[in-house]
DNA sequence: TTGTGACTCCGAGTCCGTG
DNA sequence: CCACGGACTCGGAGTCACA
C-alpha cells in the first residue's frame, strides 16, 4: 500500500482541477473554502485523507456538487 | 448547527439504502467491509464523520462506484 | 438486529515557518 | 505561488458492554 492511494490522488487530482479552472490560489480557495492553506495543499497532493465534513465544505466553496469529484 | 449535518444523515442514508437493497444486516455488511458493526451503524446515522479512506471502503464493499453515494 | 456511551490511540486539521 | 516540515489540538478510527 502506497503512502498516497490511488483514489487520494484522484480526488486531489480533481479537486486542484476545479480549483485551476477557476482562477484561484491554494491560498484563495483554502481561504473560500475556510481550511487552512497547507492542508488544501496535502489534500490535492493526495496526502491526506479528508473527511465528508471536509469533501462538502470543498464542494461547496467550488459550487459543485459532491459528485463532481468523483465523475468521469 | 445540529450535531447531525443534512449531508452526512442523506450520505447515510444512502449507505443504508445500498445495503438493505441487497438484503444485508448492518453486521454482514461491516463484516464484508472489514469494520465494526457499531462503526456502520454511526455512519448510517450520519453521527460518524467518515473519511475519503472510510468511504471508498464501503463503496467497494457495496460493489459500487463513489459516485453512488452522492446521485439521485 | 440495531442504537448508544464511553473508551484509547492516531490522524485530521491548524499555525508557524522554509526553499 | 507552491511543496514541505515541525509542533500542536481535538476529533475520527476502531472497539466494547449493554440496552
Amino acid at each position: 500500500m502506497p503512502s498516497v492511494p490511488t483514489h487520494r490522488a484522484a480526488f486531489g487530482a480533481r479537486v486542484r482541477e476545479l480549483r485551476t479552472a477557476r482562477g484561484w490560489s491554494q491560498e484563495e480557495f483554502a481561504h473560500r473554502a475556510d481550511l487552512d492553506r497547507t492542508y488544501v495543499s496535502g489534500v490535492e497532493r493526495g496526502v491526506r485523507n479528508p473527511t465528508l465534513d471536509v469533501i462538502n465544505h470543498l464542494a461547496k466553496a467550488l459550487g459543485v456538487d459532491v459528485m463532481e469529484f468523483f465523475s468521469r
